[in-house]
DNA sequence: ATTATAATTGAACATATGTTCAACTATAAT
DNA sequence: ATTATAGTTGAACATATGTTCAATTATAAT
């Protein structure tokens, strides 16, 4: 935390500006879960894999041979996928597929794809 | 990379599936610069930084007052928000004021917010 | 000139994160 | 039953990341 000669002791020039800013501020644990939404969007093999499980359904097999990555590593990411509820899955036979379960996320995804491609 | 038994030798049941999926494939740097661009995002500390621009244009100082986190902390982290240039900056005697300088960062600020409170 | 202060910076440190490796589970085929 | 294979998992490892600490710069006041 802060020590004393840590912090400026003009503090707030403008207190009237910096309390209000400090009344609508996010709340810490709003903060977090912000910053762990972006989380998941933030590790470039997430990325690949949710763009191509936006073009199809997808067994893990297929997503590792795609990426051009070990099953392994693919299975890592998928399980955080799925924690964040972000990917959905079916089982068939020895395989299983997964395909995308958060239309907020996609959104998300197109809107920063729109950002760095102009 | 691969090794021969880390992938399955099924691979791809539908040949023309991964094929269409392979085509459409995001480009290595673009699902690169596409994570580093959710990656300024993934962090609360930036999160409640860019909120607290949002309501109004800030010196160091009281950003670091209304966090409550050290001076130094918060300038290490407007350091990674110039670099993407997510905020700018104007120098008044010994304060540098910082705001926002990115709307496309604001609009998927905000999209992440509406998806986390809903 | 000296002193005080807002801000920046680099190094050190601890923690988080992603991939590999090896072991394991579950299903299918022989 | 045995063997093969798709998928998962935990440990190990290397790398990335965020904060602290101490030193430094730049501006203002005395």
């Amino acid at each position: 935390m802060n020590k004393p000669g840590d912090v400026c002791e003009i503090r707030s020039v403008d207190k009237k500006k910096v309390r209000s800013v400090m009344k609508s501020m996010l709340a810490e644990d709003e903060a977090a879960s912000l910053s762990e939404t972006f989380s998941v969007l933030a590790d470039p093999t997430r990325i690949r894999i949710i763009h191509a499980l936006s073009c199809a359904e997808l067994c893990v097999c297929d997503i590792a041979g795609i990426l051009g990555m070990s099953m392994s590593a693919i299975s890592h990411q998928l399980r955080i996928l799925r924690n964040m509820r972000l990917v959905k899955f079916r089982k068939e036979a020895k395989m299983v597929y997964y395909s995308l379960d958060d239309d907020h996320i996609t959104t998300l995804f197109n809107e920063g794809l729109k950002h760095i491609r102009e």
